[in-house]
DNA sequence: TACGGTAGCTCG
DNA sequence: GTACGAGCTACCGTAC
């Protein structure tokens, strides 16, 4: 493997025209990271940009050359293709410590990961180099001290070793991607660049840079109200645990000693766990709440997840530089999080906050909070999906779904049903995009929305559910069919996203909940490209819900701008069932 | 003392 | 026959 190793700026400036001529250009960077547990996208700094063309490989030291004098790459690299693996992280130090943001790419880890089709396949890139070309990628250099004055030879070796690796895999990765069976081909920048025809490729690879940006940015916090609810919420718990150990001398947080104590001494009947001891969920406890003793040791647990969630929280502020009372919390998100293509998010996972703890959230000095969801959209695709007419036409009217459900099973006019009748509909609704049986239906029904109905109650919803909602009888007969003959099926979202499943209730949730995470991608997409400036930016995602901060006097522009992405996006994978979102201008995100 | 699995709970 | 997905904490048994 031949590489030039760039220790000077003049050395820079001669690689230039050789880069320019070309349409993509393979990148790798190499990070002097001070914890690796916690890197710092702020302050831990690029050591080295490594730049491949299909001849040359340049290892650029950015200590050696001077940080100042890489401004030379910008124009390189916003405006060339760029193929490299797990580029958020790339794209993130680029900005931070140059101000470089590309745009067009192709990332190796993401192609990985969507031709895995939700299988479970690790998505390194030493795993993606043996399985694609059979390489056996050397990493031991990826943790060495990359802060070094003088770097070692074997880790700039190391460095322009990725390069290659990424070479060799790319036409594979690609080649596999085109072959990929979609409703229909992709059309823009990744297409023209890379020759990427898969449209859940050049959806996914189009939001990487979006998505790297929401990481920057970070959502606003309150602090002083954090911390606030901070004392308020421990001193509570303390007083409820000190009491609660007084009065029953047991510890609320021992499962067993509450289970036996629950048992033998208030002679409760509770369920088994799974592995066979006794479990006191809150939903099993629920209907003792007559007995002060459960009352008492439900409410310590939820205070107690409450004051978790706020400690949790409060390890990840950061401060915000303009406006000293705000924090900024930067959670990672995983884009390709779930097997249908959902993101999942930690450090903190800023997906799960209760709706108690959203108030916390609120924009900086100066800025607004635009929060916008869309409404009932797994029930709006699972109709498009199945293209059930009766169901279509129910949203088509604009009727609410459940009741609409509840007067199909019911019999009674739409005006009629009751708020019983129409909880329960939900819950039929909701199952019925998750595979239901009736039996679960009937404990679902129960725990989730408080009706009690028996067994052979759910297998009469059950039957007049498919009875009225044909489209979805057939979707499910066929489905069943399917998985009799075969092993593993597969199953395809909307846009195009394949997914091996093996399970019946996989088979007929999986294309659902994938078409939502395509369409909320496709809407965050259609936001970047349609903001230019404007200081408007997604602070969070949470599966069919988008959070922005954009500066006051901007605010409306901002809105009508998320609005106009948000429906392009439905309605480019909705085509018979009209899309219904909310979008209100807060001043935190619990108010809706 | 560190690690991994399980149970329980939060959100969509 | 099974209701879907994720992350985080605490507990608890096992390995060192």
């Amino acid at each position: 493997m031949k590489f030039s190793y760039i220790t000077e700026k003049k050395q820079l400036e001669n690689i230039i025209p050789i880069l320019k001529a070309e349409k993509y250009l393979y990148l790798d960077t190499e990070v002097a990271v001070k914890n690796f547990k916690n890197i710092d996208f702020f302050s831990d700094k690029v050591r080295l940009i490594q730049i491949g063309t299909e001849k040359d490989i340049f290892v650029i030291d950015i200590f050696k050359i001077g940080k100042e004098n890489i401004n030379i790459l910008k124009p390189i690299l916003e405006e060339k293709g760029l193929i490299g693996h797990n580029l958020k992280f790339d794209i993130k130090f680029l900005k931070t410590n140059f101000d470089i943001f590309p745009k067009i790419v192709f990332d190796t880890m993401i192609a990985s990961q969507i031709i895995s089709e939700g299988k479970d396949t690790k998505h390194s890139l030493l795993a993606v180099s043996k399985r694609e070309a059979d390489l056996d990628l050397d990493k031991s250099q990826q943790k060495s001290p990359w802060h070094l004055t003088d770097l070692l030879e074997e880790q700039i070796k190391y460095a322009a070793n990725d390069i290659e690796a990424l070479r060799q895999i790319f036409p594979s990765l690609k080649e596999k991607l085109n072959q990929m069976k979609t409703p229909h081909k992709a059309t823009g920048e990744t297409k023209e660049i890379f020759g990427v025809e898969n449209p859940v490729a050049a959806v996914e690879f189009t939001f990487i840079p979006n998505l790297a940006l929401i990481e920057l940015k970070g959502m606003p916090i309150d602090k002083n109200l954090l911390d606030k609810m901070l004392k308020q919420l421990s001193s509570e718990y303390q007083s409820l645990y000190i009491d609660f150990f007084r009065k029953y001398g047991i510890d609320p947080f021992s499962p067993q000693k509450v289970a036996n104590w629950l048992t033998n001494k208030l002679k409760l009947k509770l369920p088994k766990t799974e592995k066979g001891s006794i479990s006191s969920q809150d939903k099993y406890l629920r209907k003792y709440e007559n007995k002060p003793e459960v009352q008492k040791l439900i409410e310590i647990r939820t205070k107690k997840k409450l004051l978790d969630k706020v400690k949790e929280l409060n390890e990840y502020i950061t401060p915000d530089l303009e406006d000293e009372n705000t924090g900024r919390i930067r959670s990672l998100y995983r884009q390709i999080g779930a097997p249908t293509g959902r993101m999942s998010s930690s450090k903190p996972n800023l997906q799960n906050i209760p709706p108690v703890l959203r108030k916390l959230f609120r924009p900086a000095k100066n800025y607004s909070m635009i929060v916008a969801d869309y409404s009932q959209i797994e029930l709006r695709i699972a109709a498009e999906y199945t293209k059930d007419q009766v169901m279509i036409n129910a949203f088509k009217q604009g009727l609410d779904l459940h009741r609409f459900t509840a007067s199909l099973i019911t019999g009674k006019d739409y005006e009629d049903i009751t708020k019983e009748e129409r909880q329960m509909a939900k819950a039929i609704n909701f199952g019925l995009i998750y595979g239901i049986s009736p039996r679960s239906l009937m404990e679902y029904a129960s725990s989730s929305y408080g009706v009690e109905i028996s067994l052979k109650e759910a297998q009469i919803f059950h039957e007049k559910f498919f009875e009225h909602y044909k489209g979805f009888k057939k979707w499910h007969e066929e489905t069943k069919e399917k998985l009799k003959n075969h092993r593993e099926i597969e199953v395809v979202s909307l846009l195009g996203r394949r997914m091996k499943v093996m399970k019946f209730t996989d088979a007929v949730n999986y294309p659902i909940q994938a078409t939502g995470s395509d369409m909320l991608k496709m809407a965050v997409n259609f936001f970047g490209k349609l903001k230019k400036d404007l200081d408007a930016y997604i602070v969070n995602l949470v599966h069919d819900e988008i959070i922005v901060e954009a500066k006051e006097d901007i605010k409306e522009e901002a809105k009508a701008i998320l609005e106009e992405s948000m429906k392009k996006a439905g309605e480019i994978l909705l085509k018979n069932v009209p899309i219904k979102y909310e979008i209100e201008i807060v001043t935190n995100w619990s108010e809706k």
